[in-house]
DNA sequence: TGTCCACAGGAAATACGGGGGT
DNA sequence: ACCCCCGTATTTCCTGTGGACA
């Protein structure tokens, strides 16, 4: 007499208990890990001997402090997901405790722009890391913006260093902004400040006044990408925390980090993709395998197109759909921009869009090259005039799909 | 050899809106 | 109520250009 769907679930739900692969998932997600866990992981991975060059150079670097001196400012690279960021962070972490045994007084703040933002937003956001102002969308002059923050930093005295991360993506008036921190801000506060700039693109400075550059007197500090075996290191103690250990197949740490090391160095991804992997083996209520971690593998990558199309401004979605409608119509392996333009002015009628100027549409096309949605270059045809090719090599079966939610969006069809 | 297509893509101008000070 | 400062998004205006064709 027992309701068959109940039995469903239930011999469902012992089976995944059963079958568990998942030990505890927070610890395939920072973000739901409270602080010490973080710290206890960091502490792991560094005692692994991983970037334990890098954390020699900081400490040179910042030796000058326990002699009373103030250190040069410091420039990192690397690319993102390489642990900059974290290594910095529990660096200057025990920095703090040590200068604390010692009686120097040390502060460290920490300023994130990995997402870009124009010079006011993040004076403002400097000042709000200093306590020193409320948020403001606009409005205030960049002048008071700057008095503010030197007014948080008065009365202080000590060793202050703050990390500027991802220092490149100031967008606009990046000079302004460094004309600030490197030139007028030293001047005006009694503190003994030191910079560590963080960024990826290599010749990040040369952006910058040729002024305000020369100014900038700073130490290099490089990081490498991981390589697969540091990649090991870090996934193999995430595995220990996470998982259990027989529902991991053998190979499949390596596999993650040879795919991770040879995409792109990043730990970050490498750990979504190991997160993403046991959810899959989970459902399917099999161990971890190697051909799970390529499906999984090929889920984030579509992930990614999707969220991407599905958060864009509405014209960039609408000049997707556009070339994708054109790209049809053709049937040949390319289209140019004015064939899509044309597609879009239809697109835009049926989606009650007001209809942008070729001009702008032409960044639009770009800005999807940005994107790799699809591939762009500039072909000369002779006396047929010159225009970008636009190329869509995504697989068809994901091309669909992007429509689908493109037209879900505006509710067309 | 010159012409001329069909755009590329830079620069400046304009539109619009939030927010402060007075 | 008004002016100023600042932001983003677009438009307007412009000069530049590789190569097929006459």
């Amino acid at each position: 007499m027992e309701n068959p769907m109940i039995r469903r679930l239930s011999d469902q739900i012992s089976g995944t208990v059963a079958n568990r692969v998942i030990k505890d998932r927070r610890f395939l997600d920072d973000e739901q890990l409270i602080r010490a866990e973080q710290l206890e992981l960091l502490e792991a991975i560094f005692n692994a001997n991983v970037r334990d060059a890098e954390i020699k150079e900081l400490t040179y670097h910042f030796s000058d402090i326990f002699r009373g001196n103030n250190p040069v400012h410091l420039t990192v690279w690397g690319k993102t997901g390489t642990g900059k960021t974290l290594t910095i962070q529990y660096f200057l972490g025990l920095l703090s405790q040590l200068c604390k045994k010692s009686n120097i007084p040390f502060r460290h703040e920490h300023r994130d722009l990995s997402t870009p933002r124009p010079c006011f937003r993040a004076l403002n956001d400097l000042a709000c890391l200093l306590k020193a102002s409320r948020r403001y969308r606009q409005g205030l002059s960049l002048e008071e913006m700057m008095t503010k923050i030197e007014s948080a930093l008065a009365n202080y005295q000590g060793f202050f260093v703050l990390v500027v991360d991802e220092c490149d993506h100031i967008r606009r008036d990046a000079d302004t902004f460094y004309t600030f921190l490197i030139r007028r801000l030293p001047q005006q506060i009694k503190a003994k400040l030191t910079l560590i700039l963080t960024s990826n693109k290599l010749d990040w400075p040369n952006d910058l006044d040729p002024r305000v550059k020369s100014f900038l007197r700073s130490n290099d500090l490089f990081f490498n990408p991981y390589n697969a075996v540091d990649l090991q290191q870090i996934l193999k103690i995430r595995v220990d925390r996470a998982l259990h250990k027989q529902a991991v197949e053998e190979g499949v740490i390596e596999k993650i980090a040879a795919l991770a090391s040879r995409e792109h160095g990043d730990a970050r991804k490498a750990v979504t993709l190991l997160s993403r992997s046991a959810q899959l083996a989970e459902k399917l209520g099999s161990k971890i395998t190697l051909g799970l971690v390529d499906q999984a593998a090929g889920e984030l990558e579509e992930d990614r197109y999707i969220l991407m199309i599905r958060t864009a401004p509405v014209h960039l979605q609408a000049a997707m759909a556009s070339i994708i409608e054109a790209w049809r119509a053709a049937k040949r392996s390319s289209v140019t921009t004015g064939d899509a333009y044309d597609k879009y002015k239809e697109f835009c009628s049926k989606a009650a869009l007001q209809p942008l100027t070729p001009r702008a549409f032409g960044d639009l096309v770009s800005e999807l090259g940005i994107y790799a949605l699809v591939r762009v270059r500039v072909l000369s045809r002779g006396r047929y005039g010159r225009t970008r090719e636009i190329i869509l090599e995504l697989p068809a079966e994901l091309i669909s799909k992007i429509e689908n939610v493109i037209m879900l969006n505006f509710q067309l069809r």
